[in-house]
DNA sequence: TCGTTAATTAACCAACGCGTTAAACATAGG
DNA sequence: CCTATGTTTAACGCGTTGGTTAATTAACGA
């Protein structure tokens, strides 16, 4: 498994069952059964999915009886959001006036960087 | 290798080192010697990284003699955004707000729908 | 043409991801 | 208790990923 959490976060997002889980998700909480229902894999792969999302962070769960269900938790996509953002200025040409504007008003220019590794 | 595009330019960015890359160009185009400069690891495995960026187009390449120089392409990182982005009132308070108001004023409520698979 | 530099491809390996089925665990409820 | 239901864990298969070193391709330049 990836080490750091920015990393854990885009490699959950990589897989489509796992995006359309927290799509369902985003209607409310649901069981593991409930989540299972679309898909045609078998109850131990979504629970495996779940175990990805919920390590990355982009859900949370609890159980009632046996129940376990899952719940958005939005988080670590505003982290996500916010690591993609600062590339913004490359592709939002609204952003780009901004990003021109300011350049023009003060002295430093940013530019994004990443973790060293 | 992923079927579809999210998935790729998810997977893309799942790696430190792959965002590390992508942090440099953002500061302009470089050739894979240059990239490979900061890691520890060898030229080959760089240039795999590279092919990885190139096939979720985050990257475009050139050649002029015998370098091959990378440059950033934010487009995929726009779509990315954009897919999160029917996360956000999840956790934006100023959207919430912005939503709760929608929603008190209009009729249908519109949650966030993914790609069935 | 020959050597040097830049980069990719080939071949290999260990680890991981994603699926399966079968077994185990947890809780409710007669 | 025993059984039914919901979910997870175990064990396995198989393709992919991410690294390595060695070989190959491509272009320049004396």
């Amino acid at each position: 498994m990836a080490t750091d959490r920015l990393s854990m976060i885009f490699a959950a997002l990589a897989d489509p069952t796992r995006r359309a889980i927290l799509a369902r998700l985003a209607e409310g909480e649901a069981t593991v059964s409930e989540l299972a229902e679309p898909f045609s894999i078998s109850l131990p792969a979504i629970s495996r999915h779940l175990k990805v999302l919920e390590q990355a962070g982009l859900i949370t769960r609890s159980r009632t009886a046996q129940w376990r269900s899952s719940s958005l938790n939005p988080e670590p996509l505003r982290e996500a959001t916010a690591w993609m953002e600062r590339y913004r200025r490359f592709w939002d040409t609204s952003f780009d006036r901004l990003d021109a504007h300011l350049r023009r008003l003060q002295q430093p220019q940013s530019t994004p960087d990443d973790e060293q590794q």
